[in-house]
DNA sequence: CGTTATACTTAACAGTGTTAAGTTAAATAA
DNA sequence: TTATTTAACTTAACACTGTTAAGTATAACG
């Protein structure tokens, strides 16, 4: 049964190949910017062909967007024997949160902006990769309580304020890069340290 | 000279009508769901007219943010005047800038995010109603630090910390409505005391 | 060798933003 | 009043969009 085996690689490996051509179509052109005849003329196939692969062009982004979710959680998830003492390990996570969304700016607008417009109700499930990088940050919030240098307030609220904090400095940075900003990494370690000292305070 | 003051009118008068019939569109179906025919029909012309009051798609969207700009700014400084404390006003216009978010979440997000995307290279310019948004902000943080209430952070930065802050939970609660929050106002307290407290200690 | 299933393509539909050319009616000038 | 110019708007068209249904060729299987 080896030719079976080999026409599902096959398979796979287009599929990774419209995937990648779309990832850096989006990213360079702006989802709106991108025809599924783009995408289709950049690997050399009929249009219609995606369609055999992806449901839509939604499906596609949505495709696209778990990969996204991946690195960013493979990203924080290396940091995380790093360090021992949790607030120096949020402070560093939150770091590379943001830094994440702003070496892939447009990735992390399809992610987190596009995306959801795209997929009304979308919801992070339970098992999605989405949750676990909340859960992440989650887990570190709840040791800074339980360590009791985090105020009593419930875990899941301050985890909440914290992902807030990250993603609207993300955000801002990515939608208004000619804003006159403080100098960026000022600015940055501005947003984490303000939102540690508040909760712990 | 009656004549052309009339005209003016009229003309000012269709410009209001396209304006307020995309502005309903856009909210209710997504500025890629609207199309020019679609806007077009609702005021019951032909779809080319409106080329002749903006320049394109992304001209109408822009100055339908513009309103959206004003509103908030309004919004804003009805509270000015209310409160000397300028921690507790500081509270109130966060919490109200967040509220204006969430009430037309729409127009935010066509303001905030989608119009960046446009636009690009779009900043918020000197004398611009999205400059004077922020400046408001600007003003009350200036006057908690200048009361040694804040850090002696430069006030570009704190005022930018503040920004962030209410700009991520504002769009994460949009974009994630389905997300299992915080009860939302407990959240939204809990972000807006995190972070003064932040900028206090 | 004939049949069936797989993988892909062609052609088409209804819609998009936008432009150039055309039309109609009102305002101005003779 | 009548002729001409100007303003406001429309028609028709172009090149494109996402997506579907039907068709084709090739490889696998009995």
């Amino acid at each position: 049964m080896g030719i079976k085996e080999r026409k599902a690689r096959e398979k796979e490996q287009l599929r990774q190949q419209i995937l990648s051509a779309a990832r850096e179509l989006f990213v360079n052109e702006g989802y709106d910017n991108v025809s599924m005849r783009k995408i289709a003329s950049k690997i050399e196939y009929s249009p219609t062909t995606i369609y055999l692969y992806f449901k839509d062009k939604a499906d596609l982004l949505d495709s696209v967007c778990q990969e996204t979710l991946l690195n960013l959680l493979n990203t924080l998830e290396q940091l995380k024997s790093d360090i021992s003492d949790p607030v120096e390990r949020l402070k560093k996570s939150g770091r590379a949160y943001i830094a994440f969304g702003l070496k892939y700016p447009q990735d992390y607008k399809l992610t987190f902006v596009v995306r959801p417009q795209f997929q009304e109700g979308l919801r992070l499930q339970e098992g999605s990769i989405g949750k676990k990088v909340f859960d992440y940050l989650h887990e570190i919030v709840s040791e800074c309580i339980r360590q009791q240098i985090f105020r009593q307030v419930d875990i899941d609220t301050t985890g909440q304020v914290m992902w807030s904090a990250v993603h609207g400095v993300t955000l801002l940075l990515i939608d208004f890069p000619d804003f006159p900003w403080t100098e960026r990494d000022k600015l940055i370690d501005a947003v984490i340290h303000t939102t540690i000292a508040g909760l712990k305070a």
